[in-house]
RNA sequence: GUGGGUGUAGCUCAGUUGGUUAGAGCGCCGGAUUGUGGAUCCGGAGGUCGCGGGUUCGAAACCCGUCAUCCACCCCA
């Protein structure tokens, strides 16, 4: 019989790696929490519309990467790809924009892309995100991308950057475009296949090749920042000044072009070395059309997406070394009466809050301290039939050896003062 | 979608120009120790050599195909 495995690109997060991800994901709540964020639990999958009209109908993820499929009443669905468009359709369509605070949620979970998988690329992988929606403030840029760096930075990562960039508004975009597509036709025959195919389709792109000689053509290039509106450069050094104010360390990157459409003014990105061929850990910017362009009401909007895989890699051993492990009593209940009252004993250690195991195969002492010893349990009770005689047990510390003479009447009261004492 | 690497014991990997019974370390099980774990010593179990064809007297090794996986391109978190 042949044995059915997992889907490529999709893994199973066995017990020894979720404590790291329970790490980064409290790190993110309590963070999230301070900056005045609220969680929001949106689907897994939509109508296929709302990514391709918020995505952009030309990008790659919508292009080639989408998991869609039809509903039995011929719909086309799509596991989301990205949390942003099912965010902001739950604003809309919760009428969220009637409330008169500002709206700030972040969500976590998965969300699916159809890539050959490599080193830190899977096609389901895990993003913790942010959106603050309702602010046209450089300000609200600020706290959204110090919430980012703060999370990322509680983690101890090492090697990062904060990178940022002005995209302007779709008018300075527009109004750049010829410039860039004039320069960048005249060199064409030095870019690379995909640049040259992009100057037509997206000529912004070509700024972020990694190719040497794209970026050697580039270079010279004539910039956005020259075609930006007097609005929009305010905007940015406002935004600028706010993270300096509040020390986030920043670099600015010219070239840092976002690749889903709706993103305009401010866009940043934290990279990391030791990511593979990927480096960003999180990234985001602001989007101020596109709760519009969903049908709700014109809505500045900010917010970023962490990787949590991205994260995951990168996080030292010291970091999660700092969470204790929490105390379990190993109950080593044997023999014909030991057996019966080990078990309840068990069960009334747990009644009293202590984590308590034990390994109902082990028939002996030794293969019980065997076993103990395994699971790392910092104490063994033991309860053998001379034990029931005695209406007693011995509470063992694996460590220093030493055993302690519990009643079993009061077993729960006294291992508990033991425990806590030590 | 494209390219490259790797598939041998539970894990990490050796395996000579193709040669007889495929190995090591770690782990696992048992014993030394019949009520006291880890350390040591002794013993033991465990393999469709990814799968399917082909070449050959003979294939883990060579050839073809296929699958899986990793890495990279592309793109992104």
């Amino acid at each position: 019989m042949s044995v059915i495995k997992g889907i490529k690109g999709v893994k199973d997060l066995l017990p020894e790696e979720t404590p790291r991800w329970r790490l980064i994901e409290e790190a993110a709540r309590r963070w999230a929490a301070r900056y005045g964020f609220h969680e929001i639990r949106i689907p897994i999958f939509e109508v296929t519309t709302l990514f391709a009209r918020s995505i952009g109908a030309s990008t790659d993820i919508v292009e080639k990467e989408m998991y869609t499929f039809q509903d039995r009443d011929g719909t086309s669905l799509t596991l989301r790809p990205e949390g942003t468009a099912g965010t902001v359709r739950a604003y809309i369509e919760h009428n969220r924009a009637a409330i008169p605070v500002p709206q700030k949620y972040f969500y976590f979970g998965p969300m699916f892309r159809h890539e050959r998988p490599q080193a830190g690329r899977l096609r389901q992988f895990h993003q913790f995100g942010v959106e603050s929606l309702g602010m046209a403030d450089p300000q609200a840029d600020v706290e959204v991308i110090a919430l980012l760096w703060r999370i990322l930075s509680d983690l101890e990562l090492p090697g990062l950057t904060l990178e940022i960039n002005n995209l302007g508004y779709t008018a300075d975009r527009d109004t750049y475009r010829p410039h860039l597509v004039t320069y960048l036709k005249q060199h064409e025959s030095g870019l690379c296949a995909n640049c040259q195919r992009r100057i037509e389709a997206n000529p912004l792109r070509v700024l972020d090749c990694k190719v040497p000689e794209c970026r050697a053509i580039t270079e010279p290039a004539p910039r956005l920042a020259d075609s930006l509106s007097e609005a929009a450069r305010s905007y940015f050094v406002r935004v600028l000044a706010g993270l300096d104010r509040i020390k986030i360390p920043y670099s600015l990157n010219h070239r840092l072009v976002r690749g889903l459409d709706y993103y305009n003014l401010t866009t940043f990105e934290v990279t990391a070395t030791n990511l593979g061929a990927q480096n960003a850990v999180g990234a985001g910017g602001r989007y101020d059309a596109l709760v519009e362009t969903l049908g709700g009401p014109s809505t500045p909007a900010v917010g970023f997406a962490i990787g949590i895989e991205r994260t995951s890699m990168l996080l030292p051993e010291s970091t999660i070394r700092k969470t204790p492990e929490d105390v379990t009593v190993y109950v080593a209940g044997f023999g014909g009466q030991g057996a019966a009252a080990g078990f309840t004993a068990l069960e009334e250690l747990r009644l009293i809050g202590l984590q308590a195991v034990s390994d109902f195969r082990s028939a002996t002492l030794k293969a019980h301290l065997r076993q103990a010893d395994r699971l790392r349990c910092r104490f063994t009770l033991i309860i053998g039939d001379d034990e029931v005689a005695k209406g007693s047990g011995v509470l063992r510390d694996m460590e220093t050896k030493v055993q302690y003479d519990v009643s079993l009447s009061t077993l729960g009261r006294q291992i508990y003062a033991l425990l806590s004492g030590s």
